[in-house]
DNA sequence: CGACACCTTGAAGAGGTTCAAGAAATGTGG
DNA sequence: CCACATTTCTTGAACCTCTTCAAGGTGTCG
């Protein structure tokens, strides 16, 4: 159910307090105008509703500028896996490029706003802008780089680890954003947590008991309160064999 | 121990009889002259020679054009996760784009050569011939697709599964290759088949014994006959829960 | 042909899952 | 704004899959 909101507004990357984050991309006075035309436009997402969902035609990447989005990878037999969560300044879509079409489900975890950047035009002014070029290209290898230490988490990991590796990746990246680097509100449940981290929700509601009884977390619901970080990176880098 | 050989012997895509996997591009006369260019060089590499490994500074891309490679993330603790195997026609080294320098090691498991591609002549390249920049886009996104398809098998499935998964997804690949559906050599060990899968060397030894027991698989060491495609297919797509 | 790497198999053990029940939080409609 | 339904979270106990440890067998390469 997308229940969406356009704003037809002229939208544009230069003013944009994001832009470091989101899209860092320098030129002289022609490159800075092809690249208004980057954005055609922002859409908001009540929590649930699907940004795009698997099958359907490529057209768009989508920059998050506000709130939380998951990306859901299914099966023909209703197998799910979370791959990733994505917060303001990062880009979604990358993953239909291949086939023009859709290969996973991206669903807003709460109340959320993106900027819609057609493809075809991001191509068309990455071969006058290079810097925009190098910026994509760097985009998508960042995110192969990230999925494959998804990988290494997935094959090699405890639970242990997996959930000190998954709230260290989040407060970092939080912090980035001038969030605090101890605080912070989970938007996703615990289930969520488990099929990205490839474990059942019991285990992560267990290893989140565990970190509060030794003293390294501590746990509200979905708030949580960092106490000791050193003892989660510790925990991430301790030889699992 | 890059035991490696150049071959400066001007190379070219256009008459490569892997150019449809690998470099499928077309393009008037003018961007023909340019995509000769995409080529530095080939170079050899024994079994067990690195083509470029952690920390390196990246510069270029790889073709695999003979022999097979395996990719391999590894931790300053020690912990080692295969991210791929990579046969001819297939593109390696996307991870380095993003900090200009690997983030996990290439290594041939067999006697192999590779074409050279430097990425900054790609890069120019590609600006003139769209056709190239979409190929490079879509290479990109295929292996963002493929590390979440892992994703979901390191984080779903059970053993069996992974095992019928990995020996379905080779034997395909090398039937588009013109190799056999149902013959296959594997080119890794058990333990490169186990990091890969997230599984123990053991496990990887008794599910085969368990295929071969269930007369789905006939296994002699290395070699691999398929005798029952349609039951691999059965286990893997039969639902976990 | 001998040394080394690789593979198989068994037995015991650990980590995570499954099933179940209850508590806490959240959302909804009156 | 409150009562109720629903979703989410926690915790326990039994179970199961995979791992660990160990030993012996097989293959390969100098």
């Amino acid at each position: 159910m997308p229940a969406t909101t356009f704003s037809p507004l002229k939208v544009n990357c230069s003013n944009c307090n994001l832009r470091d984050l989101c899209m860092p991309v320098e030129g002289d006075a022609d490159d800075m105008d092809a690249l208004a035309e980057l954005i055609s436009a922002r859409r908001k997402f009540k929590r649930g509703d699907v940004l795009y969902s698997h099958g359907e035609p490529f057209t768009n990447l989508y920059a998050v500028r506000t709130g939380f989005f998951k990306t859901v990878v299914t099966t023909p037999d209703g197998r799910e896996q979370v791959t990733g969560f994505h917060m303001a300044g990062e880009i979604v879509g990358l993953d239909g490029i291949v086939n023009d079409q859709h290969t996973c489900d991206a669903v807003a975890l709460e109340d959320a706003e993106i900027c819609v950047l057609p493809f075809s035009r991001m191509s068309d002014i990455s071969r006058q802008v290079p810097a925009l070029q190098t910026h994509v290209h760097k985009l998508m290898s960042r995110e192969i780089v990230r999925d494959q230490n998804m990988m290494l988490l997935l094959g090699s990991m405890r639970a242990e680890e997996r959930l000190a590796a998954f709230l260290l990746n989040l407060v970092q990246r939080l912090h980035v954003r001038g969030l605090s680097q101890s605080e912070l509100v989970l938007r996703m449940t615990r289930e969520e947590i488990g099929s990205y981290l490839g474990i059942k929700l019991e285990t992560v509601s267990r290893m989140f008991s565990r970190f509060a009884d030794e003293g390294i977390l501590e746990v509200r619901q979905r708030h949580v309160h960092i106490i000791d970080p050193e003892a989660l990176e510790r925990i991430v880098n301790q030889q699992g064999a």
